[in-house]
DNA sequence: GGCAAAAGTTAATCACGATTAAGAAATCAT
DNA sequence: ATGATTTCTTAATCGTGATTAACTTTTGCC
């Protein structure tokens, strides 16, 4: 039983028990080490993966050969790389462990074959996307919106718990800037 | 009959004609005016929007005071500003016509109605939100990729034509510069 | 516990793109 | 057609954050 993903969809859509029981026969929880990856670049993505203890980061190398974090997947956030998910091509990311962590594995091939029988599952995953969408929009309006170093102040204020669990250098590239950059405003106040 | 949107959808689910005759009476097109406003800030957002002709764009007020657009709508593409959709709070942002256009609205509350009916529209909507949620991801990655000056032209050599279709400073405004840098860079090559 | 590697700090210089301002060109309305 | 408004251009100056490099601190490992 995967009780906190069920917990999760239950916030959202009615799963009976006999579905939910059904349901978690499909699923494959996997446990993690710190800096284990679950997908990398060249590879196909083929799950969406429901974060249900620890931490995991998706990023990829940019032009300048650096790491660019473009997303965080706390517990019960799902984390995947949905164009390679939906398209089968080969990802351009890596999906990795930042702390010792545990995921449940959605399929894509269970995907199908589930909301076949669950049509309240289509209407989970919606909202979840819509969610998920909803964020992105408000994270590019944050872009345009604030200085680097505002987005940082106003990231530290609204997430002091998640600043202090992630390495600096991380932060720094979730928000678009450097290390040294981090350091210096720390420093000013 | 709305077409356009029926052969949208049907890129992605099976609808059968009686559906669509049904579907198609909870739908409501209107033609807009360039200039005219779908959505102003402070107004809850009711309907998400398929354009069926002409050219949308979404865009907020930033810190500056200056508008920041953060989405085109094109012929065939989805706009609405998700989060005051699902939530019904007010919304920050203006949704315009840069061209005159028409669009046809599809109510909240006709969403509930119609995907109790007909679960294949949740499959429909799941599928669009993902593809625009990639699409998001991807914007993302680009600004972290990019210099402002390469995002402009690699977007004019991926969309030429767009780039012809809209004033200049939309488009400044769009990838998330000044109109006096993109004037500075046209006239450098 | 000691060494190596990873992560964080500090400071000097540099570059990209913002800001300001003024003028030119294009579009719109009467 | 004419004036008014909107859009685009050009140039000088300025500021934020990158780059480079050297150093310090912390963490991981046998």
């Amino acid at each position: 039983m995967h009780l906190a993903l069920l917990d999760h969809m239950r916030k959202y859509v009615t799963i009976t028990d006999e579905e939910a029981t059904l349901i978690c026969t499909k699923l494959k929880a996997s446990t993690l080490k710190k800096k284990d990856f679950l997908l990398q670049p060249g590879k196909v993505c083929r799950a969406n993966y429901f974060v249900s203890k620890g931490l995991l980061r998706l990023y990829f190398i940019n032009k300048k050969e650096q790491e660019q974090i473009t997303q965080f997947g706390l517990e019960g956030w799902w984390i995947t790389d949905y164009d390679s998910l939906d398209t089968q091509k080969p990802s351009r990311f890596y999906i990795q462990a930042v702390e010792d962590a545990e995921v449940i594995a959605w399929d894509k091939t269970v995907q199908e074959e589930l909301t076949q029988s669950f049509p309240q599952l289509e209407t989970y995953f919606r909202k979840i996307l819509q969610r998920a969408y909803a964020a992105a929009q408000r994270r590019i309006e944050y872009i345009y919106s604030y200085s680097d170093e505002e987005r940082y102040r106003n990231f530290s204020t609204n997430f002091p718990g998640f600043v202090q669990r992630v390495p600096q250098y991380m932060l720094a590239s979730y928000l678009g800037f450097t290390p040294q950059f981090l350091s210096k405003i720390r420093a000013k106040k």
